[in-house]
DNA sequence: TTGACATGTTATCAGTCGATTACTACTCTT
DNA sequence: AAGAGTAGTAATCGACTGATAACATGTCAA
């Protein structure tokens, strides 16, 4: 077996991201203080004392998943940036976004982390991740505070969708909000099958 | 002592009204599953095992300040679209909101609701309070669907900031950024003394 | 005044969770 | 093949939490 179900023994850089990956998808569904770390650990295929001793804890654990989404979103965001193909920067910057929601975790990992900031530990965390990316959309996509602004919103609309679930409602206005939320491209929500 | 502390032995319909209260604030700041009825049951004044009694668990007790906090914003907007006084409607609306934010509880409540979409007891409220409101801006307002969508998202990340506490943060892109949220006017979020 | 109902508390329980410890087993080098 | 370091688990613990039950106290009608 090579590719398939990853049997004993990784080495430790690789369950590292195995866990990250389980706990990403954990934390989005639940929340920080609603996902357990033995939740994570069923995930990932191990036991909740490893998870546990691996990342020191599980404030630790969340914080690392949280630095990670705001890293892939601003990797994601520079490549939009860079690959100029002609159409507004914007434009690019928000399919880069839709793109992300293949994977779930990371935007919902994201929307928990900025509900935290009147958390002592995760708050600044989540305060520096969040201007993090209005800086990189200000600055290097060189957006107007206010598009910058316009930007984010419609992102944090997007999250908000995509945690309530409603791309997978039947209610038509539901189906009307999400087509609006994605600027008409409903394919990454489409894409999404299991909830 | 007529308004001062309200001492022991409230009517059952003010105890309720307190503990919901209080609970807005502690669920707002803490999130359901980080809020504990300890806590909101100090922060009304009276013991935990009351608290519960009351609303009978404390998931009911969440869903009725959700519900409740729907039925404000609501509320709020009926009497901004019926107060017409010659600016646009979605002026209007968003001043409405902004004057929400003197109760933080009940935005960052809401926050909290929308990311539990996932959860089978809580998510259906959820899904329902935000098609609520999106109907409300859309059908009473008469916003466009695009135009409710940009609105929504606007609230959104006024959520975001708030919930993250950027409005009192001394770097001067929260600043910029909190500006552009509230459409220049700072004067909510500048009430907004302790956090 | 008395007693019945409404308001509210103390005590406690059973379950859950994150964390720690001690242990096992695999793998690779020499 | 030995043995040392690495990967991982089982067992368990103390703290916390929501809920329940039994009890106490205040209030009001008759």
């Amino acid at each position: 077996m090579s590719t398939m179900e990853t049997r004993h023994r990784l080495p430790a850089a690789e369950r590292r991201e195995s866990i990250l990956a389980a706990a990403s998808v954990v934390f989005g569904e639940r929340g920080y203080a609603g996902a357990t770390t033995d939740q994570i650990a069923t995930a990932a295929g191990i036991s909740q004392a490893y998870v546990v001793r691996t990342f020191g804890s599980k404030e630790a654990l969340f914080v690392e998943v949280a630095r990670r989404a705001v890293g892939r979103i601003a990797a994601a965001f520079r490549s939009a940036i860079e690959a100029d193909d002609g159409r507004p920067v914007d434009r690019r910057l928000g399919e880069a976004y839709l793109d992300l929601i293949a994977d779930r975790g990371i935007l919902l990992s994201l929307l928990h982390l900025f509900s935290l900031g009147s958390d002592p530990a995760i708050g600044p965390v989540g305060r520096e991740g969040f201007l993090t990316v209005y800086r990189l959309v200000r600055d290097e996509a060189g957006l107007s505070p206010e598009e910058a602004s316009h930007f984010l919103a419609e992102g944090m609309l997007i999250n908000t969708v995509l945690a309530l679930h409603l791309h997978e409602s039947e209610d038509p206005d539901a189906l009307e909000l999400v087509t609006q939320a994605c600027g008409g491209d409903l394919s990454r929500f489409r894409a999404l099958a299991a909830g």
